[in-house]
RNA sequence: GCGAGAAUGGUGAAAUUGGCAAACACACUGGACUUAGAAUCCAGCGCCGAGAGGUUUGGGGGUUCAAGUCCCCCUUUUCGCACCA
């Protein structure tokens, strides 16, 4: 063999044979159990960068081990393709968004067939494709038919900068997530997915998953944000059929209401201030609420303001009257916009109280509060407790009040028990060309879904691209006039939020050139669900949260039977690299332009060399600061490995058997050193500890260039080599590939089940035993495996150095733990 | 403020149930080979100390024969949520 490790010549001989053989092609079968392991598809933004290599190696190292384990493994890929980069690009240089689109899809392609993934390239999908976004479009009609699609006029987060509307999780800090522009306000038609309709069920799973980071369902929870507690009305004074409603979660404080706030966007706010005296100054105040930027009503030392309407609501219980105030800080959008206020036990209306001296009334008594009044209050009491000052519910607790509070509202018709949760319905439309058409026509009948034989609605691509604002597609007249049913109609000019088309790629894979729907159920049952799904933790809320509900609609259509669509999810860190600009290391993105594009470390050291490293640098769900310190190491390891074959080639393609019972103490500890090996690795896949994997089989490789031979090590050599060929496999399988083959082996590597252990073989006849004295390590000695402790204990008490340090001393204790060490405690 | 995680040599990091801290690498130092370099190989490498030895896992306390690991308090830091009534 090639005394050199031809990197380059390898890696372009073993990426044509997996691509002519079609080696990583998939199809159901049933003689191997399936997995499918799936990495989260990348937006073709132009060239793949270190985070990208992270991600993909993560999911190849599993495909490849899988593969060797004897499953059936489907490891797909594609692009969601559709999505603002383009149309940016497209402005900034006069290029259709098609047409740069697909000139990185093919770029990217390219340097992903470089690394060596085994993909399965005949499943692969773009999500600009009609032959995709057609079913998007089908499901999006069966759901309007269903009643789980509707169009409202609403306030929405807009970003001016975009020219496009956000969805609530799209929302950070107030900016856009994309462009972090300030978000505004604004009053639109929108479509929505109803998705609250399944929150308790995408709650639910959050409370039972083995197989997701505790991290990511807990931000799932927070966000669905599932609460329990009683809708409450206060009828008006001035017109007892009219009222206020209020939810809130702590109806055990209802006696201790002394005011009500309601927000400043409430219907009735024009109503209730129509007797005030300075209802001028108050409709001033309400406007310029309403004006003020999400970003500033969320700023923490955001001022809390209010007036007070001049009406009154009438108790629940005791019909007194209660002011109604108008308050900045009540949120319009969370519960009925109506809050009854409890200063006394309650911070917010506490401070508000304070502000504008307006009573409170104590009803609640715990351990903090016991022995004070309310003159001693510096803060609101919070916590629950037992009832005070609250007539016929006194004494009781907080779930007994609960309930008999509820019974006696709902017997008056004035209150109910319900569940409120922060989870708003999805927002779905967006005023983009590059996105999937909604497929909805307006008519003189009203709005109508288009036909679904009509389908796809397709994406007009013969367009000069050249507004740098607004709608594209509304300017389109070819596309927007046409005919329904024989009628004029209009169609919708807006497109899907591009979450819609991430929302079920993972199932499209199953059956990706399907054209009588949007899966074949067989395929999808066969393959579904994903088994081992690997993507960014900036994941956690949206796409994993609409992907499981995308799974459920889809379910509920028949398509598949499973409930959820992950199994298993693997948040790797981010990649991110040192800015010397702002001193921080930020996130390697294209947006950010901070990537590092692998393509120099494969020309240099091997696309083998370049998964190692990024592997080898850090476990997967750590962040990893790039430097491309020690991708030296790793291209070392590969060469010393190839050396080591080539030194020890004549043993390694011997025919001699390897015979485990005849094994002398010599070759013991190659083999002892072999299954540690393959033990470790096992564990080590298991959590994904991909870099101890790796420093396992530097070891063994130092192992055996130090491995003194003898006249009966030839088999054993074998044995250790192979061994070591196929456990490297899954990171560097093109040179894995190649010494195999170097080896006379004829079959490909992939399907060669992966080395098993031999427990009696990872474990070394002597161990050595650490005497300590007083917890300290004084000495140490091999034993043999399994000595008695007294056995142990002699040892260290004839240990010359042990002794010294026990002179005149007074033994108090001997503790030995087996195989392990003795501690002898002196006084 | 609330919730979850993290903190270990010059660097990336490792360490079943509490049981030899620093595996495996990077960088560095010295040496071999070489006209020289590259590559390779050998040796050293937490800190203090010439050495014996002492000491070390963000800081402080505790439990234990024994703590990176368990408990309490604190600091720093990352992420998420943040008027959700």
């Amino acid at each position: 063999m090639n005394e050199k490790y031809n990197f380059t010549a390898i890696e372009e001989k073993w990426q044509k044979h997996w691509e002519e053989k079609k080696i990583y092609k998939a199809e159901p079968s049933k003689e191997k159990p399936k997995y499918y392991v799936l990495e989260m598809f990348p937006y073709p933004s132009g060239n793949i960068h270190m985070g990208h290599v992270r991600n993909y190696a993560i999911g190849d190292v599993i495909a490849r081990y899988k593969r060797m384990k004897g499953f059936n493994v489907l490891h797909p890929i594609g692009w969601d393709a559709f999505g603002l980069p383009a149309e940016n690009a497209a402005i900034k240089h006069g290029i259709h968004p098609a047409i740069w689109t697909k000139s990185n899809i093919n770029n990217m392609r390219k340097q992903l067939k470089m690394c060596g993934f085994s993909y399965d390239w005949d499943r692969e999908v773009a999500t600009t494709h009609p032959d995709y976004y057609k079913w998007e479009q089908e499901l999006f009609i069966k759901m309007y038919k269903k009643g789980l699609v509707y169009k409202k006029s609403s306030n929405v987060n807009w970003c001016e900068h975009c020219n496009t509307v956000l969805a609530n999780e799209q929302v950070e800090d107030g900016s856009c997530w994309r462009c972090s522009n300030e978000v505004e306000q604004k009053e639109l038609d929108q479509w929505f997915y109803k998705i609250t309709d399944y929150a308790d069920e995408l709650l639910d799973f959050t409370n039972k998953l083995p197989g997701w980071p505790e991290r990511v369902l807990s931000q799932q929870r927070n966000w669905i944000g599932k609460s329990f507690g009683q809708k409450i009305k206060f009828p008006l004074e001035s017109d007892k059929t009219k009222y206020i409603e209020v939810y809130t979660t702590r109806p055990d404080t209802l006696m201790g209401v002394t005011f009500m706030s309601i927000a400043p966007e409430h219907p009735l706010t024009k109503e209730l201030i129509s007797n005030a005296p300075n209802r001028a100054e108050i409709e001033a105040f309400i406007e310029d609420v309403k004006k003020e930027k999400a970003i500033d009503r969320q700023a923490e030392n955001y001022e809390k303001k209010g007036f007070f309407t001049s009406s009154y609501a009438l108790h629940p219980v005791t019909e007194e009257p209660i002011p109604i105030y108008i308050a900045n800080f009540v949120l319009a959008t969370y519960g009925t916009g109506a809050v009854m206020a409890v200063p006394a036990h309650d911070q917010r209306d506490f401070e508000f109280a304070k502000k504008y001296k307006i009573s409170m009334k104590e009803v609640i008594k715990g351990e903090a509060n016991r022995d004070k009044t309310l003159s001693d209050y510096t803060e609101a009491f919070t916590e629950k407790g037992t009832l005070v000052n609250s007539g016929q519910f006194d004494d009781l607790n907080f779930d007994e009040a609960f309930n008999d509070i509820a019974v006696y509202l709902e017997s008056r018709s004035l209150g109910y028990r319900a569940v409120q949760y922060k989870l708003r319905d999805w927002g779905i439309s967006r005023q983009r060309y590059w996105g999937v058409p909604i497929p909805m026509l307006y008519t003189e009948d009203g709005t109508e879904a288009a036909n679904i034989e009509e389908l796809p609605v397709i994406l007009p691509l013969d367009v000069e691209y050249n507004i740098t604002s607004g709608n594209l597609l509304d300017t389109i007249e070819s596309f927007k006039n046409t005919t329904h049913n024989g009628k004029p109609a209009k169609r919708e000019t807006d497109t899907f939020d591009t979450f819609n088309e991430s929302s079920w790629y993972y199932a499209r894979y199953t059956s990706p050139r399907f054209d009588d729907g949007i899966l074949n159920p067989e395929e999808a049952n066969y393959w579904l669900p994903v088994d081992q799904y690997i993507g960014g933790i900036e994941h956690a809320i949206m796409h994993l949260l609409y992907a499981r509900f995308f799974h459920k609609l889809l379910r509920d259509e028949g398509y598949v039977d499973c409930n959820e669509p992950f199994t298993n999810l693997l948040t790797q860190g981010m990649v991110t690299k040192f800015d010397e600009k702002t001193g921080r290391a930020a996130k390697m993105s294209k947006s950010l332009g901070n990537t590092v594009d692998p393509t120099e470390i494969i020309k240099n050291y091997g696309a083998d060399t370049a998964r190692l490293f990024i592997l080898f640098a850090a476990p997967p769900e750590r962040d990893l600061e790039w430097s491309d310190n020690g991708v030296e190491g790793s291209f070392r390891f590969l060469n010393r490995v190839w050396r080591l074959v080539g030194q020890k080639f004549q043993q390694a393609i011997t025919t001699q058997q390897v015979d485990f019972n005849s094994l002398n103490q010599n070759n013991k500890k190659i083999v002892v050193a072999t299954n540690k090996m393959i033990k470790k690795i096992h564990s080590c896949f298991d959590e994904f500890h991909y870099n101890t994997a790796i420093a396992s089989m530097m070891e063994l490789t130092n192992m055996l260039y130090s491995f003194e031979e003898d006249s009966e090590s030839t088999p054993y050599i074998k044995y250790a080599i192979e061994t070591l060929v196929c456990c490297l496999n899954p990171f560097a399988p093109h040179m894995a590939s190649e010494l195999w083959q170097e080896l006379g082996h004829s079959e490909d590597l992939d399907f060669v089940p992966f080395p098993q252990y031999i427990e009696k073989f990872t474990i070394d006849d002597t161990v050595t035993i650490v005497f300590q004295v007083n917890g300290k390590v004084r000495s140490k000695e091999d034993l043999p495996l399994n000595s008695t402790q007294e056995e142990a204990i002699n040892a260290a008490l004839n240990d010359p150095i042990v002794q010294k340090y026990l002179d005149g001393k007074e033994i108090i204790k001997k503790i030995s733990v087996p195989n392990k060490l003795v501690n002898i405690v002196v006084k």
